[in-house]
DNA sequence: TTGTAAATGTTATATTATAACATTATTAAA
DNA sequence: TTTAATAATGTTATAATATAACATTTACAA
């Protein structure tokens, strides 16, 4: 089975260590910014290291923010199958890890409509922290 | 209860019209070049009636397409919580409508991390049309 | 009738993402 | 080990998506 530890590109790799070491999302002008002085220049350097690490499962991108995250889920089978907690208030965003909810969505089937090969999901509402103050 | 088919403002309503008639998800620039000729100008006036559609639940965003639909679920409780299948063969997108997802989804709580308000699910694969050819 | 919130109109600009083309690196097969 | 194919890189320009800021008008409840 192809690995999500593969070589990666010296590109793929800066954009990822940078994505993994953040803990937030990361916008990709950001990313921009921050590998700047390691030698890339433009956005399309980004884009091509982003879209290639999401084809392989090291990232995920938050569609609803134009973010992207480094995969939690260290099991590239399920590197195609996405869910997020996104906070309204304080902008957090951290990954869901819930076996049963992978196993319901991946096996969804309705009224036999799509052989679904991938999901994203994004849930929003007040985190656990914001519900306290 | 507010109702969904409260009254629209006009370029509310010119902009949820369009966006109703279409068989598919509409881009806010294609609406906006659809509407011109009825005196909506800019974007911002396309992307202010479409903010308001969204929030009343008129319409939802298809966020990995940036393009809008209509709410084929009328019923307006539900307007918060939305799922698509998208066929990555035609673009199809269609609005997926199943009880126990919803249901599902709307009481999912994973450790108590969030109190989950709404969400938003996008299915990836093939469609039923494009897996007969 | 008047004050407030919502909607509109307008110009400019910010943000996100890809097209197109030239070049270089990597790898697998002959 | 040459060669051919694929992947990755570099670069400039531009397309596509979305919001800021400010002035004005409309709707409507107090």
């Amino acid at each position: 089975m192809k690995q999500k530890n593969e070589l990666l590109s010296k590109n793929q790799q800066l954009v990822f260590e940078l994505i993994e070491k953040a803990n937030e999302p990361l916008k990709a002008y950001s990313i921009l910014s921050s590998v700047q002085k390691k030698g890339i220049k433009a956005p399309l350097q980004v884009y091509r290291a982003l879209n290639k690490l999401m084809e392989i499962g090291k990232i995920h991108k938050i569609e609803s923010k134009n973010a992207f995250v480094a995969c939690k889920n260290n099991d590239c089978k399920i590197s195609k199958a996405s869910a997020f907690y996104i906070c309204e208030n304080c902008e957090d965003i951290s990954e869901v890890n819930n076996f049963k909810l992978t196993k319901y969505l991946s096996s969804f089937k309705a009224n036999n409509e799509m052989k679904v090969s991938k999901y994203n999901l994004e849930f929003f509402g007040i985190c656990k922290n914001c519900q306290i103050k």
